[in-house]
Formats: structure tokens, C-alpha cells, sequence
RNA sequence: GGGCUCGUAGCUCAGGGGUAGAGCGUCGCCUUCGCAAGGCGAAGGCCGCGGGUUCGAAUCCCGCCGAGUCCA
């Protein structure tokens, strides 16, 4: 079905390319050299351009980059700045992936413009997917810059479409030195984000360099058209998304091994004297070790667990040593490659201010951070982790990350501090379970997945002390099993509205003030009232919904909770019956409660901006709520907040408010705002729609859609109440606003005073005298403790005395009024030393009873154990313990004395 | 967002329904001219918190809090 659109690029044709069918792989591609038979993408064919460049010139990635940029630039282009790698601005993926991922969903939609049309643009883009391929594959790298451009076409305006696209290409590979005959355009069809099109990948010696994709097709349940087991559409407009890897660019321009060596050579090079390796290679040898390993990775496609030993296995043969031998001069060069990428991804990921963590996108960051400690450990670097980053940032100076160094630093210090502990930790583990068996495989999954110790940890603990470990190969998959199993189905979409009812007018969005208002009933769905508009603030951005009333002639209704769903806002009503559809009614809103959510609200931005001037711009609000009388807000932040900190952060709070400043809301073209105030927007999430309202307090400016006080001033006070961990890299601070921060604080001081009048001091004297309370309580109890041992003492003297002789034993039964069980015990204990002596001790309203046997009363079968069976059994109750002493206790006292009787005749029969 | 593991003495950890333990550390004594080392002894515990089951919970169950970890 696609393949009719690749036939119509006159441009190809008119050029002299042939189409022809890859007999290897039977796909389609374009070429200009007749000889041609395969296609020329790996695996059909192998590299050609080690050793060997394919431009006229060697690239570095600056010279590269601007290369390109100013090519496209010179032919219409505008040039775009890069966005983050954080993809803040999106909510379903946390990296940006793509640069076509900048301008998802609105711009591709078309409910937004671009930002230029068409435009250029080189961005950085992260996958992690194949982390383990890379430092291998010789190609594989977690950070890379996607250069593009991109031309967004609608049906009322074509910028250009495929032809221009192809011979834009073209003519760039031509300008770089590349003749037409060794271009191959390979024809795959290409889906991702929702979106779907024909796509023609650039091929040049063996190479991809870039990816034409020809978006046309959007994802559509009932669509004609299937592509990867989805189902598509044809959009109304079209965009030209292509994909340029400049490091790939590099990486021909020079011919090196690896894209690695061409890219960052200066780090590489750094990383290399640091550390020890031996790979018993000459500098040559090896060279061309690596290199045949990239060829030969090349046409394998991406590398794990088997894959990665077939290709060692071929690749020694090919060379003609041991695997071993291979693997020893391969692996730490490749560690030191994988490195040099990690370290050059962290750069990015912290610089655009992640702040790592153990789930969310702050986990991505943790993972590359311990991988890469687990490298530096093997080879030994003397280097730290915080130094490569920084060489980096050096490098790329593009970028400006130098600012933010001191705080990278510091976040990865605190980050190889935890890691340390970890695995202090895990070794810790390993050993003391390896002192009572060696590991199962099923205890390695274990390991790895509670406590985060990878199995080669594992083995080389195990060989230490002697014990071998067999590594299962199947360890990935039984971890992804494990998780498997943890699967939940996923929770089924409530049908729409949307289609039945017209989106609700929101009146309070303009006027945060308005108390009442008339509107027109459009439907009722249960006890939910829909409007045509309304004043009523559903629940939204983490601010609790509005409550209040509806009027009619007939009467009122309590409106109890609102919601909004698809732009149509839900009015939940105490009793729907008294309304009618098509009425007129009078809405009127709980100003009180209303207003304690704009002041949380309008402080909830004040903190926000408090914390950041604190703490720094790693500083992102990661979730909030606004409530009646508190609010929360949670903010990303690698350490403690210290309690010198907080009071900082709410005196700067209190300090705007006081200044009094004006609240200012707008609605503002996306791009534009974007462009203007960048993505530390979307800090409170990210909204729909061309326009977003965009609402400023003092110097904080956000995306919001909440009510918001009109100045600081009427916030009021705002206390912090506390502060949560809610997990690591996320601080939750809970705070009070305006009158809600008075009851608060007024609450804190009747606590105090209730405290503080129990024990009879003031408030402040309360900490040293709960101190001394306590440390008086703990040595009364231990005094307490000791005088009932001496007690146990003297009356398991006393009862000795009174013990009755039953043939050689000596037996006795004691009756306490009110004895704990520790008592009892303590005296039983007293007592077991005695060879002879039989006792049963009671305590009659608590009823509890211990028993003892001496040596040799268990000689003869008598033992505590069966003696508080016998007792226990008839109350009600039971009991166990030792053969010496046992205890239980029951429920009816008022068989205690036959149950009693029974045991001494028990002892009576054994004696 | 989901899963898993762990909270016991200052530290590292045993125990896993029936009297709270070990090693290290601390303190005291012995031995010594003194030190290292050793010997003997002692102090040090809301067994994370709150419910439940049970005659009895550090132990079993539930909830919460805290720490760690893996996966999206």
C-alpha cells in the first residue's frame, strides 16, 4: 500500500536512480550504479567506509553540525535552537527521542503552528534501548544528535514534500563529496508516535546516514492501512521528518573504526592513559581488531547475550586467535568507548537539571551513573566520573553546560556515594548467603532485582571464597519473567462525552472573583449537570474542585464535586431532580472555599520559585495538589532538604508575598510562549491546545489553568508545615496559605501547649524535659526489671520451702493474685535448677500459668511442656514452651482448681 | 506508575509463636614498667509505628512510616 508512494518521486527518476529489489533482504532501493544488485544496508552488505572516508574533508561535530545547519539554512531553512533532552513538554515519553519528538503532539497535529516552517534544527536525542549494544557495536550510542529539517504541509499550504526532500539530500551528500552512484535510498516503511509514512533511508558505504520519512498516516483504530500491527490513516497534512545522525556524519568523514574514535577522541584518549589495560595487542593490531569488530557488528544489527558471543566466536575466527584472547583485548576498549558515550549522555541528561532517581525519568539517569561507576571500576580509572562530564562539557561547548557543572558534580557525587553503599551492602549480602549454600540461579534474579547486585558482582564475591556460581544465560529473561507476572491489566476508558455536548464555556478563568453567574442546563447524566458555562473550578491541575449551589424556580441543589472531562466540565449534584434540561439556572460558588485555593494555588507557584532560588535549577516541580487548608508540591532535589534551607525557602515565599507583586494570567500562543519563557512552563504539567494561559507570580511564570489570587499580597502568611522524602530525587513540602496558615500554626501551638501542660513545664522547656521523661522512664524500667529478678529470687526460695514431697519430687503450686507473665517466668527460672522440683505457677486474674521441671522430674516423664497442656486445656486456653519451662494461659478461672488437681495427679502417677 | 527486599544493641547481623542473642565497638577489672595482644566482667534494646489473630507476637496477618532495589 505504501509502495506506491515511493514511485512517484520524479526527482529519483529524472536523476537516473533505478529501483531494484534487494535479493538478499527483497527489499526495494534506489541506486545510480547499474552494477548494483543489494541494497547496501547491513546485513547485506558490510561496511566500506572504515579506513576508507567517504567525504571530501574530515569533520569534527561542531564543524559538522554547522555544516549542515547552514546548508539548509542557505536553502530556506530557518534555523531552530535544540530543546532539552528532557522532554518536558510531553507526557508520555521523559526523553526526547527524535527531533521530530519537539514538535508531538500539537505541531504534527496541526492544532498548533511550528515554530518555523521549514525549519533546521540539530537536536540532541537520548535512547537508552540498546545500552548494552553500545561501546560494542562500534555505532551504538546513548546520546546522539539528530540533525533535520522539517517541513510541516497542510492541505491549504505545501512547503514541499518528497522530491525537494530527496534532492536536498542529495545535493548535501554531493556538497560533502559523496557522488550519486555510491548513494543507495533504501525504501522502509517508518512508524513511531503515533504517526506512520513512507521513509527512504540514505545509505552510503554501508552506512545509514539519514532517514527521510514521508509522515502521512496517522494511528487510527479502523484505518486501511497496517504497518508493524498497527492500524493507520491518511492525515490531512503531511510533514517532512528527517533524520541526519551527526555523529554517524563524523564517524564517515573519518573512517575510524569506531564512531566512538571519531567523535570524542580527545576523551577517549584521556580515559585510555588513565586506566590500566593490557590487551597484549600492539596499538595497530588492535586498531584493526576493533575495526573488523564494527564491520562485522554492522551487518549483526544490535548485540545481546548470544548474539554478542556469536559475533566474538566469528570475529576470533576471522582473526585467527582464542575467543578469550579476543575478549580480553576487546572488552575493556569497549567499556572505555561505552564510557566515553555514558559520560557524554550524563552531561546532557543533568545539565538539562534530571536529578537521578530510583523510578520515573530520574531512574534513566541512575542507571547510565551505575553502569558507568561499574566500568570505571573495571578498568580501574583513576579519573572520576564527574571529570570525564566535564571533559565533555569542555567539548561541547555549543552547549552551555559550564554553569551547571558545580551541580552535576555535586549530583554525581552524592550519586557514587549511594552507589558505593549499595554495593558495600550487596557484597555484604552475598557473603552471609554464601556462608549457608551457594546461589541459585533464581537467588541471582533475586539479587539483581531487590537489591540491585548484578551477578557478575555475584560470581566474583563467590570465587573470593572459593565457591563457584553458575551464571544461568538465561538470567534477562527470568528477570523479565518476575516482572511479567507483576503485569496489570490496564483500566478501561470511560465512554466520552465529548461528541454529545458542546466544550463548556469557563468562566473563571477570566475572573477568579466571580461568585455567581446563569447558565443554561444541556444535559443530565446521573447526578452529573452539564452547562453551557459555568464559574464552578472542576478539579484540575492538583487544585480540589469548587462547591456551591444551583438555583431554580423549583429550588436549589448542592453542587458537591466537579469535574471536567474532555473540556465538558460536570457538575455532581446532591439531587439531580429538581432540574430540568433546557432550564435556566443560577450558579453560586463557596467563595470561601474557592479563595483558600487560589491563595494554595498562588503559593504553590511562590514556593516553586522560592525553592529553585534555594536550591538551584535542577529545581522542577514533579506533582501538586491544593486543598482547603493545605497544599503540597513536590519538587525534584538530589538531597536532604535542610532545615536551614526550608526556613530560606519560606522566607523568600513570604518575602514575594509581602512585595506585593501582581498575578498576571494571559492566554498565549504556544510556540510562542515556548519561545519566550521556555519549557520551565509545563513545570506543573502539560496542557492541550494551540493557546495555553500562561500565569505569571513575580518572576515565576507556568502554564497554569488554576484560579490564582490577583496579587502576593493576598496570599497571605505561608507556613510550611513539613517535608516528605516521597522517593529518592522527589521532596514533598506541605504548606499552609493565608488563614489556613493561621489555623495551622494555631493548631502547632495547642498541641504543644497540651503537651506542655501534661508535664506541667512551658513549651519551650518541652524538648529537654520529654528527654529527661524519657531517660528516667527507661532506667525505671530497668530498675523495675532488676527488682523482680531479686523477687523471682526470694520467692523461689519461699516456694521451695512450702514444696510437698511426691515420692522424690518436690512438688508445689503457687497462686499469685495478679502476676505478669514476666514474673512468673523469671521466678520459674529461678526455680529450674532444682533437679526435683516440680511447679505450677499461677496468676489468677490475668490467668496465667508457667510450670518447671527439674532435671529429674523430666527423667521420669514429666515434663513443663505437657504439664501446661494439661492445666490450659481445661480453662479455656492453651500453652506451650520447653520441656523445663512452659507457659500458656486460658479463659475460664473458674476450672483453674480442678485443672490444677488433674495436673498434680498427673505428677502424682509419673512419681 | 508497578513489582520485590529489608527495618532487632552504637555498627554488622542471627533468631522467625513460648525468658531477646552473637561478633565488632564502648566501659571496668586482671596480666604488664608501658604498649600491642589476651583473659574476666559490665553497661547498652518501645525487636520502626499502629491495629488484628492467639492463652501468649520481635516472630503470623493487615495498614502506615522509613530504607534499598529493579522495571516502565
Amino acid at each position: 500500500m505504501l509502495e506506491k508512494e515511493y514511485l512517484d518521486i520524479t526527482f529519483l527518476v529524472n536523476e537516473g536512480f533505478e529501483r531494484k529489489r534487494c535479493p538478499s533482504c527483497g527489499k526495494y532501493f534506489w541506486t545510480k550504479n547499474p552494477e548494483r544488485q543489494v541494497c547496501g544496508d547491513p546485513p547485506c552488505e558490510p561496511y566500506s567506509f572504515i579506513g576508507n572516508p567517504m567525504f571530501r574533508k574530515k569533520f569534527d561535530l561542531s564543524s559538522m553540525r554547522e555544516e549542515f545547519l547552514s546548508f539548509f539554512e542557505k536553502r530556506g531553512h530557518e534555523r531552530i535552537d535544540p530543546y532539552p533532552v528532557i522532554a518536558r513538554w510531553r507526557d508520555d515519553i521523559y526523553l526526547t527521542i527524535a527531533s521530530i519528538a519537539d514538535f508531538q503532539p500539537f505541531v504534527t497535529s496541526g492544532q498548533v503552528p511550528p515554530p518555523a516552517n521549514p525549519l533546521v534544527i540539530s537536536q540532541p536525542c537520548i535512547r537508552l534501548d540498546d545500552l548494552d549494544s553500545v561501546g560494542k557495536t562500534g555505532r551504538h550510542l546513548t546520546l546522539f544528535e539528530m540533525m533535520a529539517h522539517h517541513a510541516f504541509n497542510s492541505p491549504e499550504k505545501e512547503v514541499y514534500w518528497k522530491n525537494e526532500t530527496v534532492e536536498l539530500c542529495r545535493d548535501f551528500l554531493n556538497e560533502l563529496g559523496v557522488k550519486d552512484e555510491h548513494i543507495i535510498f533504501k525504501e522502509e516503511p517508518w512508524a513511531g508516535g503515533g504517526n506512520a509514512g513512507p521513509c527512504l533511508e540514505t545509505i552510503v558505504g554501508g552506512l545509514e546516514l539519514a532517514t527521510l520519512v514521508f509522515m502521512n498516516l496517522e494511528i487510527y483504530d479502523d484505518g486501511d492501512i497496517e504497518i508493524k500491527g498497527e492500524r493507520y490513516r491518511k492525515m490531512d497534512n503531511y510533514i517532512v521528518d528527517t533524520g541526519y545522525g551527526l555523529e554517524r556524519f563524523v564517524w564517515a568523514s573519518s573512517g575510524s573504526p569506531t564512531v566512538y574514535d571519531a567523535i570524542f577522541p580527545s576523551v577517549i584518549k584521556e580515559i585510555r592513559s588513565s586506566a590500566d589495560i593490557l590487551t597484549g595487542f600492539s596499538e595497530n593490531e588492535l586498531k584493526r581488531i576493533i575495526a573488523e569488530s564494527s564491520k562485522l557488528a554492522g551487518v549483526m544489527g544490535d548485540l545481546r547475550g548470544k548474539k554478542l558471543i556469536q559475533l566474538r566466536d566469528e570475529l576470533a575466527q576471522r582473526i585467527g586467535i582464542s575467543a578469550d584472547e579476543l575478549h580480553n583485548a576487546l572488552s575493556p576498549v569497549e567499556k572505555i568507548y561505552a564510557l566515553a558515550d555514558h559520560s557524554r549522555c550524563l552531561l546532557f541528561m543533568l545539565g538539562d537539571g534530571l536529578v537521578p532517581s530510583n523510578s520515573g525519568a530520574g531512574y534513566l539517569g541512575r542507571l547510565v551513573i551505575r553502569r558507568s561507576l561499574r566500568m570505571m571500576e573495571d578498568l580501574q580509572l583513576e579519573l572520576e566520573l564527574e571529570d570525564l562530564v566535564e571533559m565533555h562539557a569542555e567539548t561541547m561547548k555549543e552547549f552551555d553546560f559550564r554553569r551547571k557543572l558545580r551541580l552535576i558534580r555535586d549530583m554525581l557525587k552524592h550519586e557514587k556515594r549511594r552507589y558505593r553503599q549499595t554495593v558495600e551492602r550487596g557484597i555484604r549480602l552475598v557473603e552471609r548467603r554464601l556462608r549457608k549454600k551457594s546461589i541459585m540461579s533464581d537467588e541471582l534474579v533475586e539479587l539483581y532485582d531487590s537489591h540491585g547486585i548484578p551477578p557478575d558482582l555475584v560470581k566474583s564475591i563467590a570465587e573470593k571464597n572459593q565457591i563457584k556460581i553458575d551464571m544461568p544465560d538465561d538470567f534477562y529473561s527470568l528477570l523479565a519473567e518476575r516482572h511479567m507476572k507483576a503485569e496489570k491489566e490496564k483500566k478501561t476508558i470511560e465512554p466520552e462525552l465529548i461528541d454529545r455536548f458542546p466544550k463548556t464555556e469557563k468562566l473563571y478563568y477570566d475572573n477568579p472573583y466571580q461568585k455567581s453567574f446563569e447558565a443554561v442546563i444541556l444535559g443530565i447524566r446521573d447526578n452529573a449537570i452539564i452547562l453551557d458555562r459555568t464559574a464552578f473550578y472542576p478539579e484540575s491541575g492538583g487544585q480540589d474542585n469548587d462547591t456551591g449551589y444551583l438555583y431554580t424556580q423549583q429550588g436549589s441543589v448542592r453542587v458537591t464535586d466537579v469535574q471536567e472531562s474532555g473540556g465538558i466540565v460536570l457538575h455532581i449534584v446532591e439531587d439531580p431532580s429538581v432540574l430540568n434540561t433546557g432550564e435556566v439556572v443560577k450558579g453560586e460558588i463557596d467563595m470561601e472555599r474557592r479563595k483558600r485555593h487560589m491563595r494554595h494555588h498562588t503559593a504553590t507557584h511562590i514556593i516553586l520559585y522560592s525553592a529553585r532560588r534555594v536550591l538551584g535549577d535542577h529545581i522542577w516541580q514533579a506533582g501538586a495538589r491544593k486543598e482547603e487548608d493545605r497544599a503540597r508540591l513536590d519538587i525534584t532535589h538530589y538531597k536532604k532538604i535542610t532545615p536551614g534551607e526550608l526556613r530560606k525557602i519560606e522566607r523568600i515565599a513570604n518575602e514575594i508575598v509581602m512585595s506585593n507583586r501582581k498575578v498576571r494570567w494571559q492566554w498565549m500562543d504556544r510556540i510562542e510562549a515556548e519561545k519566550k519563557f521556555g519549557f520551565v512552563l509545563y513545570q506543573g504539567g502539560v496542557p492541550g491546545g494551540e493557546k495555553i494561559r500562561v500565569v505569571q507570580v513575580g518572576r515565576d511564570v507556568q502554564a497554569c489553568g488554576g484560579t490564582h489570587c490577583t496579587t502576593t499580597g493576598e496570599v497571605g502568611a505561608i507556613k510550611i508545615l513539613r517535608v516528605d522524602r516521597i522517593q529518592d530525587g522527589v521532596e514533598r513540602l506541605e504548606f499552609s496559605a493565608g488563614i489556613s496558615a493561621i489555623e495551622q500554626m494555631q493548631k502547632r501551638d495547642e498541641i504543644l501547649n497540651l503537651a506542655s501542660r501534661t508535664l506541667r513545664v512551658t513549651p519551650e522547656k518541652l524538648p529537654e524535659t520529654v528527654q529527661r521523661f524519657f531517660e528516667e522512664w527507661k532506667s525505671q524500667k530497668k530498675q523495675i526489671e532488676k527488682m523482680a529478678e531479686e523477687l523471682a529470687v526470694l520467692r523461689s526460695r519461699e516456694i521451695l520451702s512450702r514444696a510437698e514431697r511426691v515420692g522424690d519430687l518436690k512438688l508445689v503450686t503457687e497462686i499469685f493474685d495478679d502476676a505478669d507473665m514476666e514474673e512468673l517466668i523469671k521466678t520459674a527460672d529461678m526455680l529450674k535448677g532444682e533437679r526435683d522440683v516440680v511447679a505450677i505457677l499461677v496468676s489468677k486474674n490475668n490467668l496465667r500459668i508457667v510450670t518447671v521441671c527439674g532435671e529429674n522430674a523430666r527423667r521420669k516423664g514429666i515434663l513443663a511442656r505437657d504439664l501446661i497442656r494439661i492445666i490450659t486445656g481445661k480453662i479455656g486456653g492453651g500453652g506451650g514452651g520447653r520441656e523445663d519451662i512452659a507457659q500458656g494461659g486460658g479463659t475460664d478461672s473458674r476450672l483453674l482448681n480442678d485443672a490444677i488437681r488433674t495436673a498434680i495427679e498427673f505428677v502424682k502417677g509419673k512419681a
